[in-house]
RNA sequence: GGGCUCGUAGCUUAGCUUGGUUGGAGCGCACGGCUGAUAACCGUGAGGUCGCCGGUUCAAAUCCGGCCGGGCCCA
């Protein structure tokens, strides 16, 4: 049964009231639970447990549930299952911070098992704050059952995914150089390196060349330059380009010989120079030198230190560029080719070791002056400076990085770096760009994978090594029960679930200990834990629980579909591609839409230090879930979106008119006892052209909406739904039918409105659903009970036997012209309610003259006219009656020239709209009766002519003519210069 | 510094692939009108160096090159 609605749009109390309604009535499961044989297998990209969603990850959950919930009203089974990313050196961070501690040892001191007790329960309070944020946003999905990387099975995913990447040759221990938070005292990734400006020492150093491999005798120099004086006492080589020109030079004053790129001549400043020779950098190579503090660093007497070469180097500075293996990156890969010895004197804390000599014990960072005074003693520092430069810190401790030599463990993705190349042109991506340009030119540079962190809180490598050297890779928990020595404490950990997650977290797994199959001798765990982007890497098959059930993944993977920000190309689209790509051999997504970031409404980025972060719930206050719903959808996915208030309030008030719009035509059903139901077959023969008109608009819209969807174009089919209601259906269709809905006996026409119109809403619902999931639903609930829920419906067919595109056509034409006749008619002064005898219209377009023909009671009608004329040839027609203006079609004429008929029905008019607005006043409803009493003077002639056109419109029993004594509410008004007063009274029925 | 990408009225944008009538539209704004959806609706108007510079061409928002600014990622 149909209610009125009263009110304007409220979308808190909408929005209240329906997530009651799902709640109480457990939509969602019976949405799931829906019987289809079509899978939609969508993967959730999981978001770090942070505690607090941002504007980001809200578009990104909203983006997802547009197209879950459209594939489930299209008939599809959707995996909509929520992932959460809960492991990592962030939670460790944070957890450090409440705990007040400083560096490793307070966790040690603490006890392990403790700190990864907090983490736990840190990790899962963050993800069930984030999940109740999540659900405010309207996003439906399996909350009750996310997949977390902290879960056994899952870890069990971990496990087996690395033993297959091990038993294929991929998995490799290697001495490497990496980022390294000494603070932290563990690897770090490029991704959790975070550039600042800082102040660092900028010095050339004169490194003595030996003379007997060089030509030039004694006292000869080769000048490299360092911002990192502390990775001196590591240098193994200097690399120069071999296709750059290199000069030697002779200083005068001080009796030596200088060698530097020719380019870099200048630096030497203003002294007595003469230039020597000059070759190329090819020369140079195999040339040896005497490292600068082999007295200090006694170490360094074992080494050959001598002349590389490298593309890398390039003329600036010194073009020459000092090389220590242990401390950067290019100067371990150059180190490789060469075969040098990987120097690192500096142990996990950042402090040099024995192996440092005179520096031993010294934290890196705080020996760069000593360094720098013992080089200036030794004459050898040709200059200092101070210079601003970017330099990488802890992400999360803020402590300056460095590169350290250490051993870890590595994907060898280069190895399969083929096999994701193929496989990037294999996957859909949208847009085309996000694959075969950024994400190709990122895997084109691939690198080994460090999967090993030095870490508590995190995935446990499953290797274990002995002694001997060899090493098992564990696959799963049963396997690991069969391995280890002491099996007593498992099976009690293995019944309860809780307990299993503690067991295979450290420090209990590291007490497991195996005997090995080599040796005999007791093998340990190693002690890392894995890199938190190995734990989403695996996602895609994790939360399918493979390898422990194997039908399901078989069945639906890889996925069909996933989207996350353009952050993820070099992130989880990435990481599940080399994943995926050694263990499968070959994608594991099918579909990926890029979408973009939330920026300021000035287009920078959102953070906390411009003070321009916004959040989700701040805009659900004030707008609701929906219109930041709408607001988010109508943005182009791929591109960033710049937030602002006045989007969203526009968004807010499309809203509005679809509320009005809907609201609209309710009065008029219920009085009218309209019967849902009623069929197609009843009404079509009384259709109009407006009907038809609009309901082929309709088919066209949902048409367009499928196809944009195809290819996730989901912000045209939010703006074209948009234009649908505002143009369309608001300022077009319900302006036409007003009348109709008006008539009061039972009338065929009226019907066929009704029918139309009502038909239209629910589709529209249906649109809408997905998109603004809380009104469309109130708005069902309203119209129609042929579901429980709008969301348990289907996705609107589209009827292509209503689509006629030339009634459109025709109809844009009637509108052009309606358009320039409210131009001509204000250009005049002439007033709607006021009839014109003629409207013509002089045009040599056929399409023009169809339209009219066809349309032309729309015409006359919308326009007021009398009548139409067509004027076929160009002849211009002029005169004092006469109004023109031009259109796109040809030009327009009104005839102004007054008639009794149009006086009178202009009069009607003013007398019908001020009753109309006195009912308004007085509050009555639509449907009661009211005696009119009007006392017009010179115009009461005209209006007794008018008089039951009058009655009708407004409910009159009867009019009452000189006097307005006895009504409830009089008015005195002035019509066209005429005083005229008017009272109502309201008849009790 | 490199890869990718975005840059059209105050805001959101169409047009750009396949160069060619005065670059369209919606919102907002100003003024006028309407008033049985009224926080809706209609009309008029103001507002654009199509980021900047250069090139190709009879002709460039559109094609090419360079630069500037924003974003993501990398160095």
């Amino acid at each position: 049964m149909l209610k009125e609605i009263k009110g304007g749009y409220n979308p808190h109390n909408i929005e209240s009231d329906i997530e009651q309604f799902w709640q109480e009535n457990n939509i969602y499961n019976k949405v799931r639970k829906k019987k289809t044989t079509r899978l939609f297998f969508f993967v959730d990209g999981p978001p770090y447990t942070t505690g607090k969603i941002h504007m980001g990850t809200a578009w990104n959950k909203i983006i997802k549930d547009y197209i879950l919930r459209y594939k489930t009203m299209c008939g599809y089974s959707v995996m909509d299952r929520p992932g959460w990313d809960m492991h990592g050196l962030p939670i460790e961070v944070k957890v450090e911070e409440i705990l007040n501690f400083k560096s490793k040892k307070n966790i040690e001191e603490y006890g392990i098992d403790r700190f990864v007790e907090c983490c736990i329960n840190f990790a899962i309070k963050q993800k069930d704050l984030m999940t109740d944020q999540f659900k405010r946003l309207g996003v439906w999905m399996d909350w009750e059952n996310p997949y977390i990387s902290i879960d056994p099975h899952y870890i069990e995913t971990a496990w087996w995914t690395l033993k297959e990447s091990y038993h294929r040759g991929i998995l490799k221990e290697d001495v490497g150089v990496i980022n390294w938070c000494p603070r932290c005292e563990t690897a770090i990734a490029e991704s959790e390196v975070e550039y600042k400006d800082v102040s660092d020492p900028s010095i050339y150093v004169l490194f003595p060349i030996k003379k007997e491999d060089y030509t030039s005798g004694d006292n000869t120099f080769i000048l490299i330059w360092t911002t990192t004086p502390w990775t001196i006492p590591a240098n193994i080589a200097i690399a120069v380009n071999p296709d750059l020109r290199y000069v030697e030079v002779f200083d005068k004053d001080k009796g030596r010989r200088i060698i530097l790129a020719e380019n870099c001549i200048s630096l030497l400043g203003s002294g007595n120079y003469d230039i020597l020779r000059s070759f190329s950098g090819r020369c140079l190579e195999g040339i040896r030198y005497i490292h600068p503090l082999t007295d200090l660093v006694q170490k360094q007497n074992d080494f050959d230190h001598k002349v590389i070469l490298a593309d890398f180097v390039t003329d600036e500075n010194t073009g020459c560029v000092h090389i220590a293996p242990g401390h950067g990156e290019e100067d371990y890969s150059v180190g490789k080719k060469y075969d040098l010895p990987i120097f690192c004197p500096v142990n996990e804390e950042g402090i040099y070791t024995e192996d440092a000599g005179k520096y031993k014990g010294i934290y890196v960072k705080k020996a760069n002056n000593e360094i720098i005074e013992d080089l200036r003693s030794k004459g050898l520092l040709f200059a200092k400076e101070m210079i601003n430069h970017r330099y990488g810190h802890c992400w999360r401790c803020k402590t300056p990085v460095i590169y350290l030599a250490t051993s870890q463990w590595y994907l060898d993705i280069p190895a399969v770096k083929e096999i994701m190349l193929e496989e990037i042109k294999k996957v859909k991506w949208y847009p085309d760009w996000a694959g075969s340009e950024r994400f190709y030119n990122w895997v084109l540079n691939a690198k080994e994978w460090c999967i090993s962190r030095q870490r508590y809180w995190g995935i446990p490598i499953p290797i274990w090594r002995c002694k001997c050297g060899h090493i098992e890779v564990i696959g799963g928990i049963n396997e690991l029960k069969g391995l280890i020595n002491d099996k007593t404490g498992v099976t009690n950990y293995y019944n309860n679930y809780d307990d299993l997650i503690r067991f295979l977290h450290r420090p209990n797994i590291d007490r497991l200990k195996m005997r090995c199959k080599v040796c005999g001798e007791e093998m340990s765990r190693v002690k890392d834990v894995f890199d938190v982007w190995f734990d989403s890497a695996i996602a895609s098959w994790a939360t399918l629980n493979f390898p422990a059930e194997k039908d399901l993944f078989e069945k639906i993977w890889p996925a069909e579909f996933i989207t996350e920000g353009h952050d993820q190309t070099r992130g989880w689209f990435y990481s599940q591609l080399g994943a995926s790509s050694i263990v499968f051999g070959r994608s594991p997504y099918k579909n990926v839409l890029m979408h973009g970031f939330v920026l300021d409404v000035e287009g920078n980025k959102m953070s906390k230090s411009l003070r321009n972060v916004v959040y989700p719930e701040e805009i659900i206050a004030k707008y609701g879930t929906d219109a930041l719903r709408f607001y988010f959808l109508s943005n182009t996915p791929w591109e960033d979106l710049k937030f602002s208030w006045d989007g969203v309030d526009s968004a807010y008030r499309t809203l509005n008119i679809i509320w009005n719009v809907y609201k609209f035509p309710l009065p008029y059903m219920i009085l009218d006892n309209f019967e849902p139901d009623t069929s197609y077959d009843t009404v079509k023969d009384h259709l109009k052209e407006e009907d038809r008109w609009i309901l082929s608009r309709l088919y066209n819209l949902i048409k367009s909406i499928k196809e944009s969807l195809e290819s996730y174009n989901i912000h045209t089919t939010v703006r074209q739904i948009r234009r649908f209601v505002v143009d369309d259906l608001s300022r077009w269709y319900i302006q036409i039918i007003r009348p109709r809905t008006w008539i009061e006996e039972e009338n065929m026409d009226k019907l066929a409105a009704y029918y139309t119109i009502f038909n239209v809403l629910v589709d529209l619902t249906k649109v809408l659903a997905p998109i603004i999931p809380y009104l469309a639903e109130f708005m069902y609930q309203n119209l129609c009970s042929k579901e429980e829920s709008v969301h348990l419906s289907s996705y609107p067919e589209v009827k292509t036997e209503f689509i006629d595109d030339t009634l459109e056509r025709d109809m844009d034409i009637i509108r052009d012209i309606v358009e320039s006749a409210a131009t001509a008619r204000n250009k005049s002064k002439r007033n709607l309610r006021w009839p014109v005898k003629r409207l013509i219209i002089s045009s040599n377009n056929e399409e023009l003259f169809n339209a009219v023909d066809r349309l032309k009671d729309i015409l006359l009608r919308q326009t007021n006219s009398m009548d139409v004329e067509i004027l076929k040839n160009e002849e211009a027609i002029a005169g004092n009656e006469i109004v023109s203006v031009d259109f796109s079609r040809g030009r327009l004429y009104l005839d102004l020239e007054m008639t009794d008929e149009i006086v009178s029905e202009g009069y009607a008019r003013e007398i019908i709209r001020r009753i109309q607005q006195m009912r308004k006043d007085l509050n009555l409803n639509v449907d009661d009766f009211i005696t009119v009493f009007i006392n017009a003077g010179k115009i009461a002639e005209l209006i007794k002519e008018s008089a039951d056109k009058i009655a009708e419109e407004v409910r009159a029993d009867k009019i009452l003519y000189e006097t307005t004594e006895g009504a409830d509410f009089v008015k005195n008004w002035r019509i066209q210069d005429n005083k005229v007063d008017i009272g109502i009274k309201r008849i009790d029925k």
